[in-house]
DNA sequence: TCTGGGGTCCTAGGACCC
DNA sequence: TCTGGGGTCCTAGGACCC
């Protein structure tokens, strides 16, 4: 990520929102069945209707209330919170707290985040898209700290009127602050941090509310004796580097309310990858096999489908407990071919013929986006194969089961389009008009 | 707590080159 | 025979995020 340079002004000029969607999975449920509004819904990952394998994408605060956690598997979500469709079963009583199980749609949840994309675009001309339900603006020079609560909460109020989910915003002089205040009142929140109040704000906060902090660095922090922001902003910079290197640095300068980056859309990915789970750990070969062409193929279509070349073949392997190995082979130039991702992804997992396994995953990196490819690829074809193919040839020869030579352009794979998102649902007519909570929380003492 | 799927970035050692 | 320092690329693993 780029940062600012030196110049003469400082971080705190900017005004940056932070917009992340509350429960956006379960909120897209509700969305389209609103008789799940006020209910408990869990949003399971790898979950088939009436299963029990899987983890829990998204679960909505009435599920959390019951011990429900994202990431935690079904199988103990559904100890904390049995199934609607299991009343049919004997045994419990009618009190018994119940939950709404659904599967993850993420086309539908697509089609939904591209309408709440649409308006943020629309208030904003720099927009960083995170992720399905995640987005940075800046609207330095459109908006003052003495409107920017006005804004954001009209902001708000359109998401939720137009599109039908929930948002919470947090609004700071830099990305990091404005992620950790939008956070901070979820959900339906707006919190507002103005520059002066930057330090006040994040000192009291654990160091795990700074983003890049997980569990592992946090517990290595407080043995340290570094708890909150507040200490982090106070210790000792040199032996931070020393014991977590650039990141160390990094995590000082967030705790102190400093964070340079700009706000800039999301470039191209750096890589593709598809994975799957077996629902049991399975040591047969033809299976496992099979699964890696599949995935092998998935992986290529999808590149295929963004124009992308790559010049990495990878594949993961999960071995139980939960041991993950990962192979790759670089090749020596950028390609394009399905045949060539299915031969190399046996080849590489050769080396773990026989092993009980209980995921596999392939992945391409390096990608590169040639301009080429994607003003079609009849241009290429006659043109100059030389490069890449001859490339190619030594790619394969390394490959243990000789593919046939095909080349960089030509990867007869049909391309798999996915349809245009078909929103249903427009408007959905007599939601009743949102209140504006009106209820924000500015942080602007000193 | 027995673990889903899609990503990003960092580290560290080794190969290789000049 | 021993051997500097800088740079880049490759590979495996791990932390972290949503």
């Amino acid at each position: 990520m780029r940062e600012e340079g030196h110049s003469g002004s400082p971080a705190a000029d900017r005004v940056v929102l932070h917009v992340d969607m509350d429960c956006f999975y379960a909120a897209c449920e509700r969305r389209r069945d609103p008789t799940l509004v006020g209910e408990p819904v869990v949003v399971g990952m790898g979950y088939e209707d009436g299963a029990t394998h899987g983890a829990v994408a998204t679960a909505s605060y009435e599920a959390r209330a019951f011990g429900v956690e994202s990431a935690q598997p079904i199988s103990q979500a559904l100890e904390a919170l049995p199934r609607i469709a299991d009343e049919t079963d004997d045994g419990t009583t009618d009190d018994e707290p119940r939950g709404y199980y659904r599967t993850v749609d993420l086309e539908y949840y697509q089609s939904v985040s591209e309408e709440v994309k649409a308006i943020l675009h629309e208030v904003s001309e720099t927009v960083r898209e995170v992720s399905i339900d995640e987005a940075y603006l800046d609207v330095t020079g459109r908006v003052g700290w003495h409107s920017v609560d006005v804004f954001a909460r009209n902001l708000k109020a359109r998401i939720d009127e137009e599109v039908g989910v929930p948002a919470s915003i947090g609004v700071a002089p830099n990305m990091s602050t404005a992620k950790i205040a939008s956070d901070h009142d979820k959900p339906d929140g707006l919190v507002v941090v103005e520059p002066d109040a930057v330090r006040g704000f994040l000192a009291p906060l654990p160091v795990d509310d700074i983003h890049g902090i997980g569990p592992v660095t946090a517990r290595e922090l407080r043995s340290m004796g570094v708890e909150t922001a507040a200490d982090l902003a106070t210790a000792d910079r040199a032996s931070l580097v020393d014991r977590f290197g650039t990141r160390g640095r990094e995590f000082h300068e967030r705790a102190r309310g400093v964070d340079r980056r700009v706000v800039e859309p999301v470039g191209r990915p750096k890589s593709l990858s598809s994975e799957s789970a077996f629902t049991e750990q399975t040591a047969d070969s033809d299976r496992i096999a099979d699964s890696l062409r599949t995935l092998a193929s998935e992986v290529a279509d999808r590149a295929a489908a963004r124009d992308a070349l790559y010049k990495t073949i990878g594949i993961k392997v999960v071995r139980p407990p939960f041991d993950v190995n990962t192979r790759e082979r670089s090749l020596s130039g950028p390609v394009a071919d399905a045949d060539l991702v299915r031969s190399v992804v046996a080849d590489l997992a050769e080396e773990f013929a026989g092993e009980t396994v209980r995921k596999l995953g392939v992945r391409v990196s390096n990608l590169s986006f040639d301009e080429a490819t994607q003003s079609g690829l009849d241009r290429w074809e006659g043109a100059t194969p030389s490069g890449t193919a001859t490339d190619h040839a030594t790619t394969t020869d390394t490959a243990a089961d000789g593919t046939d030579e095909s080349s960089a352009n030509g990867s007869s794979e049909t391309t798999h389009e996915h349809p245009p998102w078909s929103a249903d649902a427009s408007s959905d007519g007599e939601t009743d008009a949102s209140p504006l909570r009106g209820q924000t929380t500015v942080f602007d003492f000193v």
